[in-house]
RNA sequence: GCCGAAGUGGCGGAAUUGGCAGACGCACACGACUCAAAAUCGUGCGCCCUCCGGGCAUGUGGGUUCAACUCCCACCUUCGGCACCA
């Protein structure tokens, strides 16, 4: 006879069957509404943590659900394949990094086949494979042609640890984000993306993400940064041929300007001093702040640095002359790279004005209150009329922000003008293991495209493996030679390798597609199944991932290769998982592997604990004991089944319908409408598990209290086959092995998930509270029918409750059917 | 500084629409079974008191309401993001 629950054996079973089966390959069919469940795909290193655990955990319970719901599921897993962990275990193990990463890959999936998710491989996509990363590389071109793509000659982010660029996204205050070295500042040309271009609609359609957790939009809104302003010209005086474009989000205080500050960067510097007596001053000053890292620059406590370059811009509303400064707080990558300080309004230059002994001009006066320039102690930001300001004075401020940047449209001297903090996606990195850009330098024609039927521009294969570090593509001359493809003369392959973030931000495309041969991805198939209906991944990538996904789907939609134009409709934040209070680190000693998990209670306890323990868009702490308590109820539901089917083959017991009957259906069909409710609009499956474990506990109750020959088998068999299908997604092994044993052949999997009948939830009586005052004083358990009056009647006819209300003055009685009264005395 | 999220027993957490605070689980205690242990089952379990019964409790202080974990105001703390952004 089966007795004990043996995960090892019905998990290993049931996994080989569902492959045989392949039971979980999704095809396109249109008389089904298709869902899209989609984990973010991980990078191969090696090992699945429990963060990855927890994260596949979540998307299978919806796969697995909503394929019982009827939904034509699709549900892939693929490899995030490229990137520098390769190159480095590369030299450490002096393997070739796709050696490395098709072994990780091949270990990997075998631990997610170990956990039961219920992916369908046939759709496996792997960024590092030709076959992908042709496809990200003709999307480049998609890019390059048009104009998305483009090389500059500029100041970038470089970590000397990875020893290569970075893009913005990529340093987090001022570190790297992979190795968190100090990232510091190298002039290079380099390949961006013209993501400004999308940033307003990467902006605006924010708002359209509804089931999007708001710290991730707050996130990418910050990183947008729009604001909106005017751009000046002013130009120079002693150079009447040159001027100072500056940005302003005050155009009302354009009469406050006392001072022009330049970043170092700005071209314009060197002309102004060149020649001059200053000149050896300012360029040594300009040197030295370049030199510095982001971090030494953006410090708190680095001064204020100005410098005079002894020349003048003219203010174009009053012609006034103003000093042009070169300051090390300006960034050349804001706005125009160049400030015009108005001290009395801006806390900052505020600041460096007293500093520089700067003088300051009132041009706002707050109303009520006359502000003097001798004793104002810090700049006053806020609204006020115009004054100081010729035939603006009077004038409302925020009005004046108007009318101030007209008068200089008019002129010619500016215009509105919207600026964004998010700047240009740098996608070249200086290293091996990535997809080539695929360009050619010609000496006769210049950078040319590599042309679509030459894809995939393959990396070399026989990677340099002697050295401290694979070299770049650089080192490789058969590599590097090429034929113009315009005139046929020899020319230079591009030898920067694609940021890895372009590979990730198309991947849920080909998952649609994932075997075209002719293109990236195929319209009937990405029609069918995107957007993804369901993006489930750590919140880690909430600018990064996340951005450029949407920034690429963008481009997508603007080429007419597909109808989405966002990629996620839903996004789930997973929390990360800790024990004892700290991120799980093997320098802490406090990690817990899958695979221990697995091998000790099976997969299901521990895909059970992970939904358990908290919902799954908060921090979970890893709690042993609390793994313990999962397996202790896989293990109460499996003893019921085993000893639930003996009792049936008895074919004793009886049809009896009584009160302890009602009770066990109306708790089956309470929790049925529970749980559906908890998992397909609250993603809360702590709850919906600790419902299913009510119910458990309900049958044993039952049982209990009902001896074995008068308890209702047939009611005990549907309850107990609905438990069954409710915790199918949750433990899928536990439950296809429960299915088989109660004689079911056909895969719990493919059931439909139960449905609950609301007659069945009707109660005939219900307990009321009873309150005095808002204070519980009493209970009574009265027909469910009774309206506000019965009720109030019937609390104060009840014994105690008269007693205590005995000769008070009963001022008001509240009642609520089905819940309580309440009864206010004096 | 700005923006966002959160604060509930010894612990993880629940309370879905303003209506019994603490579901479910862990830990703990006691009991049953056992020679014993494990497993299992049962009972109890917010804090306090004079323990029939009552008082106090959801970060703090106010407010609205018959009724507040839930709504409003102010504040404190923690976590996360952005930050010399002109």
């Amino acid at each position: 006879m089966v007795t004990n629950y043996n995960p090892a054996e019905i998990e290993e079973k049931w996994q080989q069957k569902w492959a045989e089966d392949d039971s979980f390959r999704s095809e396109i069919d249109h008389d089904k509404t298709k869902y899209y469940v989609l984990e973010m795909f991980p990078y191969p290193s090696g090992k699945l943590h429990m963060g990855h655990m927890r994260v596949y955990s979540i998307g299978d319970v919806l796969a697995r659900f909503l394929r019982m719901r009827g939904f034509n599921v699709i549900h892939p897993m693929g490899w995030d394949a490229f990137g520098l962990p390769a190159e480095n275990a590369a030299i450490d193990h002096r393997v070739n990094p796709a050696i490395w990463t098709e072994q990780n890959i091949e270990h990997m999936k075998k631990q997610q086949n170990r956990l039961g998710v219920s992916y369908d491989w046939s759709r496996e996509v792997n960024t590092s494979a030709p076959d992908y990363y042709r496809w990200s590389q003709w999307l480049f071109l998609l890019m390059y042609k048009r104009g998305l793509a483009y090389k500059k000659q500029a100041s970038v982010n470089w970590c000397e640890t990875c020893e290569t660029v970075l893009a913005n996204e990529q340093v987090e205050k001022g570190l790297c984000w992979r190795c968190s070295s100090v990232v510091e500042t190298r002039d290079l040309e380099q390949w961006f993306l013209r993501i400004t271009e999308y940033a307003e609609r990467l902006l605006y359609d924010l708002d359209k993400l509804e089931d999007w957790p708001e710290r991730v939009k707050t996130m990418q809104h910050n990183w947008i940064g729009r604001s909106e302003g005017a751009e000046i010209a002013f130009k120079v005086k002693e150079i009447p041929e040159e001027e100072v474009r500056t940005f302003t989000t005050r155009p009302d205080t354009l009469f406050g300007v006392t001072s022009m500050v330049l970043a170092p960067e700005h071209p314009l510097v060197k002309k102004l001093v060149e020649g001059t007596e200053r000149e050896k001053d300012v360029m040594d000053f300009v040197a030295r702040v370049r030199k510095e890292s982001e971090i030494e620059r953006t410090a708190d406590e680095a001064p204020k640095i100005g410098l005079f370059t002894g020349r003048h811009v003219v203010n174009p509303i009053n012609g006034e002359e103003i000093p042009v400064l070169v300051g090390n707080y300006v960034l050349m990558g804001y706005g125009t790279g160049a400030v015009m300080g108005v001290p009395a309004h801006d806390q900052r230059d505020f600041e460096f004005a007293k500093k520089h002994k700067l003088p300051i001009r009132i041009v706002i006066q707050p109303e009520g209150e006359e502000l003097d320039e001798h004793t104002i102690t810090e700049a006053y930001t806020g609204e006020g009329v115009m004054v100081n300001s010729g035939s603006f004075n009077g004038l409302n401020n925020t009005e004046g922000m108007k009318k101030v940047t007209e008068y200089l449209k008019e002129k010619g001297l500016g215009d509105f003008r919207v600026t964004f903090r998010l700047r240009d996606w740098l996608i070249s990195r200086q290293r091996y293991w990535g997809a080539p850009i695929p360009i050619v330098y010609c000496d006769k024609c210049g950078t040319v495209p590599v042309p679509e039927t030459d894809l995939p521009v393959k990396l070399p294969h026989d990677v340099e493996l002697s050295g401290n570090r694979v070299p770049g593509l650089a080192h490789y001359e058969e590599f590097v030679k090429a034929t113009c493809p315009v005139c046929g003369e020899p020319a230079r392959r591009e030898t920067d390798t694609m940021d890895t973030f372009i590979c990730s931000s198309w991947y849920f495309f080909r998952y649609a597609s994932p075997h075209s041969q002719i293109a990236p991805f195929e319209k009937d198939d990405v029609d069918y199944w995107m957007p993804v209906d369901q993006y489930i991944g750590g919140i880690e990538h909430a600018v990064l991932h996340l951005l450029y996904a949407r920034f690429f789907t963008k481009v997508l939609f603007d080429a007419g290769m597909t109808r989405a134009e966002e990629p996620f409709s839903r996004l789930l934040a997973q929390g990360m998982v800790y024990k004892d209070g700290a991120k799980m680190s093997k320098s802490k000693g406090n990690v817990v592997t899958p695979d221990e998990i697995v091998e000790r209670y099976g997969a299901d306890t521990g895909r059970l604990f992970i939904l358990f323990a908290a919902p799954p868009e908060k921090d979970l702490d890893w709690n042993d004991q609390g793994v313990e308590g999962s397996h202790r109820f896989l293990r109460r539901v499996w003893r019921l089944v085993v000893e639930c089917r003996e009792q049936f083959a008895t074919g004793k017991g009886n049809a009896d319908h009584g009160e302890k009957e009602a009770e066990l259906e109306r708790v089956l069909h309470a929790t049925i409408r529970k749980v559906t409710h908890d998992i397909e609009k609250r993603f809360n499956f702590n709850t919906a598990i600790s419902a299913i474990m009510e119910l458990v506990n309900a049958i044993y109750n039952y049982r209990l209290s009902v001896e074995e020959v008068k308890q209702n088998n047939s009611l005990l068999k549907e309850t107990l086959v609905k438990t069954i299908l409710l915790l199918a997604p949750f433990a899928p092994h536990l439950a296809e092995g429960a299915w088989n044993l109660l004689g079911y052949k056909e895969s719990v999997h493919k059931q439909s998930w139960p449905e609950f009948d609301t007659v069945k939830l009707v109660v005939d009586e219900v307990e009321i509270v009873v309150q005095i005052n808002g204070k519980v004083r009493g209970r009574m358990v009265v027909p469910v029918d009774f309206n506000e009056d019965d009720l109030a009647e019937a609390a104060r006819e009840n014994e105690r409750i008269s007693e205590l209300i005995e000769g008070r003055e009963v001022v008001k009685i509240i009642a609520v059917k089905g819940r309580l009264v309440n009864i206010v005395v004096r």
